[in-house]
DNA sequence: CGGCATCCGTGACGATACTG
DNA sequence: CAGTATCGTCACGGATGCCG
């Protein structure tokens, strides 16, 4: 059980929850879909697995995960977010926007994820003028999906069933996008982004990337 | 400086500024209007010096929180927040609407400030339908003023010098109103509510508080 | 191999005391 | 009033080992 404030405040009460090291990031993971224990420790470098099965207790508690037992064969338990947990993505949506007009380049030592910066697109990007399309995203070597619904980016891992296009490319040059350090035609001029597929409706994602308000204050 | 995450990941670095303990606590309490050392204290039962200090100047070095000497007589520094500090209002926010759906009712010790409930209030209501309207609101011994502009609520401390109405109400009444838990017509009739003034325009205040959308899940 | 429990060194935190 | 200094305690991070 986490420390608590001693304040009947909501939010202290909220921080009781998910105020201590690491919680956020865990949620953060599971964000994307349902997880095992070693893709967590995988997806939260520097965590030790002492802190993260804490974390993971202490949520499970706070009815925010769940633990679940996938069927056999797999007969793997994998943890993923609750209805509850909704409140959350709010928290997160608040903190990527927030934290991209910090972001910086990437420091020495930094671990670089695909999902972490598709996440933060997904939050701070303008929806692009496409409806109910999926784009499959290879980024820094993994593989993600995005899919434009709802009026909403949602981000997820792994391949797409049937894109409008891939597009491939690295983290900190969606990074350098969205902070506009760098402009999207000269992004492809020098193949740092490549796409396949519908060419046009990419552009119009990527565009939207590139229109991201992030303000370098 | 704080501890690091060692992740290029926007939620990473929002958590390497606000992510330590207090520090989401004292953001809070600047978000009311600039403050001194010892109001900082005082708002933040449980906090100690060394601490308050600590975080005071890691968010002054991130560009979030400026310090100020005031001109004499009144010859007091005092903190607030900065024009970058916008972002965190945001992050607040999701804290504290999300918060107030777990808020349960005030644990043994817990210590209870009008201010902390009448902030959450102002980003769980629905605007009402009044327009540039000033409440005073008197909560659990502590004045206060809400002003009803922009189609916003925006919580200040301190008296207001022309307020529409004078609502008098305690923290846990609040809470009771906004949970669900006391109806306000109940919370009249007991005279747990007392308006001096403007009757037509608190009750349309009061009713968005009731009529906030906080689900106990 | 996944999912922890245990031990240990380090750093952050909380309480008290003290100073300009 | 606005902090700094000191110190005991607790949480964190790393390594290792256990058990299904």
């Amino acid at each position: 059980m986490s420390r608590t404030y001693q304040q009947y405040c909501p939010v202290a009460r909220a921080l009781e929850i998910v105020g201590e090291r690491w919680t956020l990031l865990v949620a953060r993971e599971l964000l994307l879909g349902p997880r095992r224990f070693t893709d967590l420790m995988d997806g939260l470098p520097g965590i030790s697995a002492t802190v993260l099965a804490s974390r993971l207790k202490d949520l499970e508690q706070a009815g925010l995960v769940s633990k679940r037992t996938l069927p056999p064969p797999a007969a793997s338990t994998v943890y993923e977010l609750t209805d509850r947990a909704v409140g959350l993505a709010r928290i997160l949506t608040a903190m990527a926007d927030w934290g991209m007009s910090m972001l910086g380049r990437p420091r020495k030592g930094d671990a670089v994820r695909g999902e972490w910066m598709v996440l933060a697109m997904a939050v701070t990007t303008p929806v692009p003028d496409v409806s109910d399309t999926t784009f499959e995203l290879h980024v820094d070597g993994e593989v993600l999906h995005v899919d434009v619904r709802d009026g909403r980016l949602q981000p997820r891992q792994g391949a797409a069933p049937d894109p409008a296009a891939i597009i491939t490319v690295n983290a900190t040059t969606l990074a350098d996008l969205a902070l506009g350090r760098l402009r999207l035609d000269d992004a492809v001029a020098k193949e740092r982004v490549t796409v396949v597929g519908d060419q046009t409706a990419a552009r119009g994602l990527l565009e939207s990337i590139s229109r991201a308000r992030v303000a370098i204050t």
